[in-house]
DNA sequence: GCAATAGTGTCTATTAGACAATATGGG
DNA sequence: CCCATATTGTCTAATAGACACTATTGC
């Protein structure tokens, strides 16, 4: 490059999360170019204004293209930026976080062209790109953050689902066991704002049958 | 402008808060050049590659140009972006808020060539440009929802003050009256974390005296 | 009956909210 | 003493955490 650089270079990342049985997940893929080619990622790309409307368009446009699904629920985490972040200068990523249901994992199975995988949304287990891992740490507590107040867990699972199912959801997330009696009373508090029974659908299993439940009518994603 | 946008264009706006007696309020400026000429605003400018590290930065020199102030808590809030949001066309504003103590208000005056104001945080009380109204609330959401697990208040109070003053400050930030004994109460239970009693001094007034205090030695700004 | 899971009940320590009571300075 | 404010105390209803108990299925 020569000469200053005028303007920087804007993209979006997407930290995409699901459930895999207990342990909260979330898509990496293998960088097939410089910088940084081989080394695992976020999922991300450049911004194109003559596509995307927004920021938010542009990270659904990247979930598209590069894993075939367009989620419920896409939050801006917030803005990373700097001269150093990317070797290529100056750069703006806006990091934000989707939600894929756990029914939904082999739907997004990505390109063909591209290796991708479902790490441990906690521990990766593997150095990430760029800034990508303390990306990734943001998205994660801005989750368990929002446990609490929303219904955000819902976005997790099917549409039909137990109430276990439900709690092993939130546990995945904050990563702490929750009680069952004080789950189930926090829930019964908000009913009829939340959740609503499935009467008369239960679960098959080798014990006792649990009720189905499904999101309210008045549930907004 | 010919041909298509190649590069958004990517600025900083600021939501400076200080406190007005009772009242939360936040530094507007009357924009001296079109677009909106004349419109009141969120103070902001453009990124500046050579001279900026990263956006926090860039809204640090924001600062310091209009109002001669680097603040000592700086956070991001979010990224706001589109095709249409300026009529100059596809851009990036993010947002950041700040916090004036209440006794530096005279010092931040700006420069003389262009008229600010300090404006009610709740009702703005006249039409902001672009989509400032929008910033400015979602600002002082992520104040209200931080007041209760930071003590982010302390930013807005002069280096010694009375449990009283900070009860008020809360009371500016939520805009709900506090209970003056449970306010104290949860200001105990973390004693020796956020606080210390300045021994012996004492604020003047015609009634009781009320105990100063201070930000404690491990409170970190 | 037994194992395993679903679902409910109960006890208790803690807490939040409301409000009362006391303390202290200036007139 | 009176007023206004600071500071502390008390009462009570609601809550959360821990844990025990009951219910229901397949084998």
């Amino acid at each position: 490059m020569a000469g200053p650089q005028l303007y920087p270079f804007v993209a979006t990342n997407v930290a995409l999360f699901t459930l895999d049985g207990d342990s909260l997940r979330v898509l990496v893929g293998k960088r097939a170019n410089e910088p940084q080619a081989g080394r695992w990622a976020l999922p991300g790309g450049a911004l194109k204004p003559e596509l995307d409307d927004d920021l938010a368009a542009s990270a659904r446009r990247v979930l598209r293209e590069k894993v075939r699904f367009d989620p419920s629920l896409l939050e801006q985490v917030r803005a990373f930026s700097g001269r150093d972040r990317d070797p290529r200068g100056w750069s703006v990523a806006t990091l934000f976080y989707a939600l894929l249901p756990q029914d939904r994992i082999d739907a997004a199975a990505g390109n063909k062209t591209e290796a991708i995988d479902w790490v441990d949304a906690a521990r990766p287990g593997r150095p990430l790109a760029f800034d990508h891992a303390q990306m990734l740490a943001e998205a994660v507590a801005r989750l368990r953050a929002k446990v609490e107040h929303d219904a955000l867990p819902l976005h997790l699972l099917p549409d039909r689902f137990t109430l276990t199912e439900l709690q092993r959801a939130c546990e995945a997330i904050t990563g702490e066991p929750l009680d069952k009696s004080a789950f189930r009373r926090r829930l019964k508090a908000r009913e009829g704002r939340d959740f609503v029974e499935a009467p008369g659908e239960f679960a098959q299993g080798a014990h006792r049958p649990a009720q189905y439940y499904k999101r309210s009518r008045g549930f907004r994603f």
